[in-house]
DNA sequence: ATTTATTTTCTCGACTGTCGAGAAAAAAGC
DNA sequence: GCTTTTTTCTCGACAGTCGAGAAAATAAAT
């Protein structure tokens, strides 16, 4: 269904468009952004004017070059317009952080998070209360934190506010929009991890390539995520995470934590592949925890030559190459990006996939999709929190105009 | 990355608006469009003004209901605006169709496809030649079709006009806009067949459910084609064909006419059950060819109760099943429609269906998705065609505008 | 036959937006 | 101080939408 559009939708999105060219550059002239945006001279005057007096971006005089004319006069977004806060939650600590509306790291903490202590609710209080106190460390008031970007493993809804199943909670449901409630005017948006490593993979290679149609990240350890960015027809970059992990591969990979049979992540996951090296039988409830030293000492045996250990992780790269075959014949051919812990193991890892792989159609005809290990989880996924946050708050700035 | 807006692209719009709200309903008076569209009655009188002297559209004065006041007059497409040719590739025949401006078939004929005739160039050949003479048996120049849509089974190339692989001529690429060339100013749309059941499908849902999202479509015959319709995050209706018969299932499948091992077409497709039914080898080369009736005697068997051809069903419906499960992984839950030849024997997958769906967490959170038979896929093709060959006309005239 | 009521379409002026061209500003070189 | 150069700002033109009210066209009432 198309839509109504009016001047009004124009200013929107050109305005949204200076913004955007703002954010990835840092700081712009009027010229420099009349040449990004490719619009005209007098409607930068107009657009940052607009800008300017809501507060959203500010002009910093800096006439160090010696050129000659009149000096450049630089727009930036005013750091000070506002805050995110960015929640990743992992499996065993919370990390809260605080950022401006520059992307600048202003505070940091994390908290361990206790195994056992009672579910959801418990921790919608420690979380909320988390918040505050990083309100409070950095004297900020409430209402002028923008966004609040919570990131976890597992499966978010379409709405992009509720956690439908994750490793830490199972499918107890975890309503974040609810749990900050009507006190906080922040946006709150929930995404899964490997979603966050493929934004920021995804503007990155949008910066460089021109011709950037999509990507594929997968993030390799205890469980297996999957993020898509893709380019639509529109050139509006469309980022995602399906639910790859549990994704029905075969049903001798035996039984997965989420209580099915044969998912990927049953084989592929840290916990598989311990399973299948020491012999256990496959319907053995999964291991809650595996230290990443006992998966050490499985690669090194795997790499002495060992049977069971290299055929554990052979079976766990047919996992995932089956698996990416079939995300390949439900959308185009892309490139894959490999992250998270177990990439330490990919050498291992990697005739599995290509076995895995080379079984469809799909990589017959196109060949085997590129794949590329890339190392810093971590900053990847916090690039991604702050690209996803601060450009959501962009598009709320200007969607609000003079209100 | 966002791109630049500007008055023309909101007249643009706003006239695309008028024209599909037009499309859909057939006519519309003056207060009718306003009201369809949200637009001004003022804009409303601009728009139909231009697209009334460009040739588009035409009033009909039309007082036949006995109200008071101002007699309505009505606008519609023109019908002589312009024409399509719809092509529709089986495996055993290609059917040309010449419809006009307004949706409505003026000629139809049908070519039997000798089976050996050598690859893409005779049937290039073949094509245009076709072609020409639909334009001759109804005197309509050339450069009055503004649309040619071709449909076929098969893998269709993200660019829209070449055909990648299909059951008919296997990975021989066949490129239908270059066929055409120069000589035809006409767009040249290529669609799979299954992508169009579900363009159909989609456009009639939409019309009805205000909170339509998506939807899938799901071919079985000979082979099995896949169509996906999805409402994208700017209300645009996004329709595309992925690789779902290809797709691997698993390698006890057996081998695939496409000459890879464990495709969901080698256990679902008819060559796949006729194989497991009479028990030959599963990695026998596929039957080029089943006849109805033979299907059809191995389905009386199976309904008898006799265990191979019951087994061959049940088989086919958890490729099937696990099929969409993995599909359902991937993308969102949505309801699927089932259709082709094969919907005679949805009894005898149904089980199997439920048995291949029910193995994974997504359906395990969400419940099975509603699966409906729908009948008379060659009419939800050819409304298919129509819709999508017009509306691609439709975008062209207001984005051509006034040069 | 004329007037009135009703409904629909058309038109006018106001408003918002973008654009190109040229004026104005601000610095460096002479 | 004057010129040159570069950048920013401003002005008028143009394109688009909108609301309100005028105009058109018919049925009903007088």
């Amino acid at each position: 269904m198309l839509t109504k559009s009016s001047t009004e939708v124009v200013r929107q999105q050109n305005s949204a468009l200076v913004l955007s060219a703002l954010r990835r550059k840092g700081s712009l002239s009027h010229t420099e952004i009349a040449e990004q945006t490719g619009l005209a001279s007098a409607t930068i005057s107009v657009i940052t004017a607009e800008l300017e007096r809501s507060g959203t971006i500010a002009r910093t005089e800096q006439h160090v070059q010696g050129g000659r004319g009149r000096p450049r006069v630089l727009f930036a977004p005013r750091r000070d317009c506002g805050y995110v806060i960015v929640v990743r939650i992992s499996s065993d600590t919370v990390q809260y952080s605080l950022a401006d509306y520059g992307g600048v790291l202003l505070d940091r903490f994390e908290e361990a998070r206790s195994q056992d202590a009672g579910g959801t609710a418990a921790f919608g209080e420690v979380f909320v209360a988390a918040l505050e106190r990083l309100l409070q460390r950095s004297r900020i008031e409430r209402d002028r934190v923008l966004a609040v970007s919570v990131s976890s493993k597992g499966l978010v809804a379409g709405d992009g506010a509720r956690l439908l199943w994750s490793p830490v909670f199972g499918s107890e449901e975890l309503d974040f929009a609810r749990l900050l409630g009507e006190d906080w005017r922040a946006r709150v948006m929930l995404s899964n991890e490997t979603l966050l490593v493929a934004q920021a993979l995804a503007a990155k290679a949008e910066e460089k390539d021109d011709g950037f149609r999509g990507l594929a990240a997968i993030s390799l350890g205890h469980s297996i995520g999957l993020g898509l960015a893709r380019r639509g027809r529109s050139g509006e970059l469309d980022v995602f995470a399906p639910n790859f992990g549990h994704m029905l591969h075969a049903s001798s990979a035996g039984l997965c934590r989420c209580g099915s049979y044969g998912c990927i992540e049953a084989a592929a996951g840290f916990y598989g592949i311990l399973r299948a090296a020491f012999e256990v039988p496959s319907d053995t409830i999964p291991a809650k925890f595996v230290p990443l030293s006992e998966m050490d000492k499985i690669a090194a045996g795997a790499r002495q030559g060992q049977r069971m250990p290299g055929y554990a992780f052979r079976q766990a790269g047919i996992a995932l190459g089956n698996g990416i075959s079939r995300m390949l014949s439900l959308y185009e051919p892309m490139p894959i990006y490999v992250t998270g812990q177990g990439t330490r193991y990919f050498d291992l890892l990697q005739k599995g996939v290509e076995e895995g792989l080379a079984q469809s159609l799909q990589v017959r005809l196109e060949g085997l999709p590129e794949i590329t290990v890339v190392g810093d989880e971590q900053r990847l996924v916090f690039d991604g929190h702050l690209n996803r946050a601060l450009s959501a708050v962009d598009s709320d700035i200007t969607a609000a105009g003079h209100p």
